[in-house]
DNA sequence: TAAAACTGATACTATATTAGTATCAATTAA
DNA sequence: TTAATTGATACTAATATAGTATCAGTTTTA
């Protein structure tokens, strides 16, 4: 079972870098020969959170995509649904069996309660929280490559 | 996105059934007509659990599917491992970036803090613990049902 | 002892989702 | 005017999920 599938992996990588670069353009082609990601994917993952008003972007020579939206604004959940549809545990599991008679189900509330857990969990990391995470490591890695 | 796959469903309610008749054998016949799954998928299914030591089998006439795990120790996360694999929410996604000159990786920790929150919550929900909410469900319906 | 009701094992098909590629038109900076 | 770029969209490939079919072996029971 995964969790985050490639769209939702690679479109994180790419808002990081353009988090990173607030206030400028960054290409497609840069973005995806940097971090690794195909580049004809990647351009569709761009035009999506456009659509979604995450990032805009430029034509032209020296165009690019720009982070719109604060990036502590938004979150992995955010993310998930867009390129995965709305989390959701199962379509009602035992509907037949008990759902049929009374409108309520504690089966499916039950369900219901960790899929609340999981979208709340991952609506504490937003891209501005991993983008800070990251600095963080940076910082360390290239003090220890110095004392190395 | 969805969490729970049809295999997983299934073999839930077909745990759910079993364990209701405890101590005795259930063919895979009935339990698919009585729940709605269908038959040859669910057998597979069976057989799967009887690897995991979660029921037992007798062949022949009057044979059948019995419990044979506690139904208190077996978690929804047993069942999705099983089922759909371990779960997993990524696999180090920002590898290249970051974790490639350090063992340790930040974001991987956040990912992984969030990947154990999800299995812990799955581990609560047993088939026990469902089997007395559905009981208890059948009670309400039925003395509702005298009601009326 | 033979038939019927079962499971064991396994191969197969169909459908959906995920991942990735290709192409061409339009825009813009130099 | 050309090269570097995005916009839009159609396409293919790979993988996972869902479901079906078949045949051999076991056991109860008439």
């Amino acid at each position: 079972m995964k969790v985050l599938t490639k769209n939702t992996d690679y479109a994180i990588r790419a808002l990081l870098a353009l988090a990173a670069k607030k206030g400028s353009y960054l290409s497609a082609k840069s973005i995806a020969t940097e971090h690794d990601i195909p580049y004809q994917f990647l351009r569709r993952l761009l035009q999506e959170m456009i659509r979604h008003n995450l990032i805009v972007s430029k034509e032209g020579v020296q165009g690019g995509f720009m982070m719109q939206k604060n990036p502590d604004e938004i979150t992995v959940t955010e993310l998930i649904e867009i390129f995965q549809g709305k989390v959701q545990v199962s379509e009602c599991m035992f509907r037949k069996q008990i759902c049929s008679n009374r409108a309520r189900c504690v089966l499916r509330h039950e369900i219901m309660r960790i899929e609340h857990v999981v979208q709340s969990e991952f609506e504490k990391v937003t891209i501005g929280k991993l983008l800070r995470d990251l600095e963080v490591v940076n910082q360390v890695s290239s003090k220890a490559t110095t004392i190395n």
